[in-house]
DNA sequence: CCCGAAAAGTAGTCATGACAACTCTCCGGG
DNA sequence: CCCGGAGAGTTGTCATGACTACTTTTCGGG
């Protein structure tokens, strides 16, 4: 498998695959760099790589001539499986649904245009979504892509699989993305699609997808019962996870001008 | 200032104020290590050190032989912003205010026990604040402390300044923490003192706040004002950051055992 | 003029060696 | 029995050197 990775991915990989057994437990001290370089009989570079990208993900924690200890934490999700909601319920045992409500080209509006980095009046792909875990509704999703990424996504298989999965396979790849996390009243359509009474709270996650060069590959309005999801972040002194309070109108801001 | 700070923390602060300060603008290509090293006069390490810290937080991307370039990204808070509202407040320029609502010590119940990682019916501390932004209401904090740790925030100036700065200053510092973000709707005591109507949406964010050694310093839960505050996360294929989407029901597993 | 192959340049990876800063343990004095 | 200090152990930091994988540029042939 990581036959020919990298020597400190294949490290990584086997220390993490020890906290996950146990054999390292949380609370426990990891064995010392030198043990592990004799180990593994590599030198002292990789093995800090790999315990370094522990670190960065908070499964270790420890400082200067202290030994660093296992940490219980929630396991980062993979960029994959926080981005596609398919993978994300195989991943908890449930069974992903979906309906589609809308899916269509249509001219971009002038905010739209703003958001998706298009030129107003530009045909764009709308896709709204019911989505389901367990046959019971979860999030009403709502995304824009400009039309050369969303033109194939018109004619795949809607009601089948993921967008997410079909992008990836036609070489559409996000590896970036931002997410604007707040709360906002059912309205109508979420009433109606979601099942809740009228004005109820639910979690919205605005999110820009980038692919490798920094071009805008997609934006979503994703709207979650609060009893179905939530979402967790992690952070501390040490590493600074990309992750900031920030005040209302400032949002807006958050939607301009990205890179390229 | 960072005279003598570890080399790649001043190779880092160097660099990021270039970006800042728009001698680096995104899209930019970075100048290469070779160039760096030799306008810093260090070796490779530091200057990869520096950049694989500006990688992680999202501010310049690359990869094998690509040119890194700029990223146009939300500037990652520093874990203390993060944390303390009063410090949150004074970065963006506005005036923070705070009222208490409640603030006492009472026997914990089972379910503050095992939050706090204390036992059942031992005291804690429990702080109720109504924060406001330039006086108009932006969210309100239900702070629990374990007594050893709230003890002193009891006599301290409640009024005045900041319970995170205060807790720092008696040497309690919070190093990590984890943050459940969810909506929920108002009741009464939010709708009194945030001037909501009843049912209105609110961003809930709780927290678990723990030291260096893992023990649990605080939890709290914060209910912000939608229309005052979001939560900005950026995620990337190429670092995983500590943050999860998880379904319902697996809250209260985050609350457990955590290490030591 | 266009296209493809070679060359040059860049970042990723790894080894080795060394010193500094800090923590933990252990032991002896009070 | 408690406390403090010395020493051992561990991690952080930095330098040097080398090779590999990939991208960008250049240049020559068609």
């Amino acid at each position: 498998m990581t036959e020919n990775a990298p020597l400190h991915v294949q490290l990584y990989d086997e220390m993490i695959h020890r906290i996950r057994t146990g054999v390292w437990q949380p609370g426990d001290r990891v064995p010392s760099e030198k043990s592990l370089v004799a180990e593994f009989g590599t030198s002292r570079g990789p093995v800090r790589q790999a315990l370094s990208t522990l670190r960065s993900e908070g499964m270790i924690s420890g400082g200067r001539g202290a030994p660093p200890r296992v940490q219980r934490t929630a396991p980062a999700q993979s960029f994959d499986t926080f981005m596609s909601f398919t993978e994300w319920a195989h991943e908890l045992g449930l069974e992903p649904g979906q309906r589609v409500i809308e899916a269509g080209r249509r001219p971009a509006t002038e905010d739209i245009a703003r958001e998706l980095q298009v030129l107003p009046e530009s045909p764009v792909v709308e896709i709204i979504r019911v989505r389901y875990l367990d046959e019971k509704p979860a999030m009403l999703e709502r995304s824009l892509f400009p039309f050369d990424v969303g033109r194939p996504l018109l004619s795949a298989d809607l009601d089948g699989g993921s967008l997410y999965a079909t992008l990836c396979s036609l070489g559409i790849v996000p590896v970036r993305a931002r997410h604007v996390i707040d709360a906002i009243a059912a309205h109508p359509l979420e009433v109606e699609q979601l099942r809740v009474a009228p004005g109820a709270p639910l979690l919205r996650v605005r999110r820009i997808a980038y692919d490798e060069h920094g071009a805008i590959i997609e934006t979503a309005d994703d709207r979650y019962l609060p009893s179905m999801a939530s979402f967790v972040v992690e952070n501390s002194s040490e590493r600074r996870t990309p992750l900031a309070r920030q005040a209302a109108g400032a949002t807006a801001e958050l939607f301009d001008a990205p890179s390229r």
